[in-house]
DNA sequence: AGATGTGAATGAGTTCACAGCT
DNA sequence: AGCTGTGAACTCATTCACATCT
């Protein structure tokens, strides 16, 4: 079991989806899922499923199947999601207003605790639960509001340098949403996510769907 | 050479990044490029883009390197981005406005046409190149606006229902942002992405870093 | 019986070493 | 000499078959 150093990206983020599809089964009253059951529903593998969730320690039933409460406290520590994470939003453009109000960046284990950017225009803004402060009081922001992870939604011109200026604040961990490479230090991780890149994907499956006459593409995929 | 059909996901997102960073030498006056040197730039791998590239041609100059201008042009064709892509949107809450306005998702290739949203407040909206119309009116916003990518950026509950109309509609693809499982049908290509598990990502690494007394995380990733 | 957990088999993807041009 | 293109080695990931447990 165990072996929590050496998982893949892949399977992480397959048990991050695990996690939400619980969550829904939960909400929905159910209280044992079979690993076929789940693949089913959420359109994944059973294999793949039992794989994944071996990796860790026996979770499941067997003849049974699995208790959803359980598996899914157990995903939680595993993913280390059983603690707050305090998020700070570095540019809030559309997309950093998008990122901070939606898809759960201000739910379960992440808070957004403050915002930043240069425009005076928005710089003192309340949004309810954080401020936007000027982003040359950066490292007093990070520091005062205890702010761990770093999301970066900024045009990418400006990526490198607030990545930088990030770590130098004592960040811990960065995303980045600028289309762009930026480089990392030893100290702290990045993940750099390219929104676009979906979108080429997409456009790629399309285009080969009309080439060889319209059969439909075969990928579904993962962000 | 060729062999187009059969790309994978993972080499196909490579080839985007790699278009990327062209544009970007292109930009700077660069006109010629090792894969050593283009990897180091951007912290990719040499052996890889070479690898990556000879699956589709001979694009290179043995002993020389790559001519910037002539791969970009190559790769625009083979990622078929040299033809326009008539996006709608589905849902203008922050995160609709914030993909229409950012990140490239009206530059390029690619072309917001329309909107959709069923809050009264936003239909009628004109957004400066495109306008905000009621779901209700979809196929006909679609037939139209001759709209072939589908973008949902609706609340989790919603994207099924949403895709499942887009389907209707006659679009021809789907990119989903909302933090549920979607199921496509047969013929219409869909891609989902999920914002958060990013999130988790990035949390689960810095809390690795945490745990083996504060190393730094390995992982600098794709999106 | 019925579903999990696991080792073995298959397959995909990446890295390497070097042959082949310029 | 230098850098690309490629087949072979290797590593990683997924799928399968079945032993194991309730």
């Amino acid at each position: 079991m165990s072996d929590l150093e050496g998982i893949s990206p892949l399977t992480l983020n397959r048990l991050s989806v695990y996690l939400r599809c619980l969550r829904h089964l939960q909400v929905a009253g159910v209280r044992r899922v079979s690993s076929q059951a789940l693949a089913e529903r959420y359109l994944l593998s059973a294999h793949q499923i039992r794989k994944d969730l071996a990796q860790f320690g026996e979770f499941g039933i067997r003849g049974v199947g699995y208790d959803v409460d359980d598996l899914a406290q157990h995903l939680t520590t595993l993913l280390g999601l059983d603690r707050l994470y305090r998020l700070l939003i570095v540019g809030m453009g559309n997309l950093g207003n998008a990122l901070a109000h939606y898809l759960g960046f201000n739910q379960g284990a992440f808070r957004v605790v403050a915002a930043v950017d240069r425009d005076p225009e928005r710089v003192g803004r309340d949004m309810g639960t954080f401020r936007v402060y000027h982003v040359d009081e950066l490292a007093a922001v990070v520091r005062r509001s205890g702010a761990e992870i770093g999301v970066l939604a900024v045009p990418a011109e400006a990526a490198q340098e607030n990545y930088d200026a990030l770590v130098a604040a004592g960040i811990r961990a960065v995303l980045n949403f600028a289309p762009a490479r930026v480089k990392r230090t030893a100290e702290v991780p990045l993940k750099n996510v390219d929104l676009r890149i979906n979108l080429e994907e997409v456009a790629f499956v399309l285009r080969q769907g009309e080439l060889r006459g319209e059969a439909g593409g075969e990928g579904e995929g993962e962000g």
